[in-house]
DNA sequence: TCAACCCATATTTTCGAAAATCATACCGTT
DNA sequence: AACGGTATGATTTTCGAAAATATGGGTTGA
């Protein structure tokens, strides 16, 4: 079956409505659509090239997810931001990421801790490979979700797991909305590098405070670079 | 407009789909709909008069809440049971229901005060009118949800409370599932009037350590009067 | 001048037919 | 009998037209 030739777009997922729904995520985090933009049905009907109902399944799982806001009848637009959602998110990625990071140090086996070096070392050639603005390097991107995927890997629970991945997008869409007004990213690196041997010693009480601090001075730097754009809404 | 003649079925949200999806989800809770049920199109459209598309995107966003299971290219089921599920959600509950009840109590004014009160002394109104098995009172199973939802409401965050809520939903439908098979239910009354006075009284390691209690111990009964039905999938 | 109303247009929302995909039973071959 | 492939029916998934609803502008009347 030359199904390619017939319907080239396809990557991921088996459905065009899954398809779209991983696309149209992309761009959301990325800002690629920037926060409060109407998605209006004509416009996302010729740039994914789906049909009003597929899109409208797509719209309708993001908004679950927090980064569509939803108007009944009166269309769909892009979730907006604020201080005060950039606030909440991070509080909410503290309390579940601890959680999870203090599960998976005392889950762990040898499998996580190969896991957790590797992913951090992926990161580190990364960086020193490309000492650019981190958050325009795609690779970089997804060597550092992975690092921290990794971290909580071993908690054992799918249910919070699922919780931390949908706070992660939503907090990473801050990130990339601050990245082309901050200068120059803090030493990240060493924030990563001293994670990961406190979790590989199975030192919890460290691991978890150095993931909130980790957590809480990102989102203050967002706050801080991205003051214009969570004020004036 | 006289458009009730027109289209008498549209109770809850202003579209055809975020009725259905409450509806839906209602059905999904109460177990009307019991766990790993097949949902074909077939029949949800002769059950809801809805065509397949709003359908979809009905059990799309349910598939988000973690209600309904997506199986791609193979329709969707009502989301099969487990110990692990019920274990992992009680986990997640209580980590997200402490948090909230902690800063409600720091944070509620005369309103919070009001709200726990009465909410609480609705519930056990009902309960006295009518001793019967209280999960099979549509009104004590809503005055039972408002008491809970009126403790953690001046929280202050609404991205947690919305983790919450979806959690409570998904708990609830456990209790459904053993409500049928449990003899008698325990004491709540006295539980819920424990933790209202902690909660009023600013006492809030009381108040988080009977909530952790009033939730463990809620699970362990479902685990044990649906055990039958955990078990063997 | 202003508000309220109605109309025209833009946009969303819903529908059922049509295409794509999956599941099953059947058949032929080894 | 066991296996592999194929046709058939059942089911999901997608599409674009049609209905429903919102939006904006212009007109009227006070």
């Amino acid at each position: 079956m030359p199904d390619s030739a017939i319907r080239p777009r396809k990557e991921f997922g088996k459905t065009i409505a899954a398809d779209i729904t991983h696309r149209l995520r992309e761009e959301i985090i990325a800002c690629a659509l920037p926060p409060g933009e109407p998605l209006r049905f004509d416009v996302l009907r010729e740039r994914f090239g789906a049909s009003f109902t597929t899109l409208r399944e797509a719209l309708t799982a993001l908004a679950a997810e927090g980064l569509v806001d939803a108007q009944e009848q009166r269309g769909f637009r892009v979730a907006p931001v604020s201080r005060q959602d950039l606030i909440e998110i991070t509080d909410a990625r503290v309390l579940v990421e601890v959680e999870l990071i203090r599960r998976s140090i005392q889950r762990g086996d040898d499998d996580w801790e190969i896991a957790v070096i590797s992913t951090l070392h992926r990161l580190k050639r990364i960086e020193q490979r490309d000492p650019e603005h981190p958050l325009r390097d795609p690779e970089w991107k997804i060597a550092h979700r992975q690092f921290h995927q990794a971290l909580v890997s071993a908690c054992g629970t799918a249910t919070l797991l699922a919780i931390r991945a949908e706070l992660f997008d939503r907090a990473e869409r801050y990130r990339h909305l601050s990245a082309n007004f901050r200068p120059r990213p803090r030493d990240k690196a060493g924030e990563h590098q001293a994670i990961m041997q406190a979790a590989i010693s199975r030192n919890a009480d460290l691991a978890v405070q150095l993931i909130e601090t980790h957590i809480r001075s990102t989102a203050d730097n967002v706050a801080t670079y991205a003051a214009h754009l969570l004020d004036t809404e």
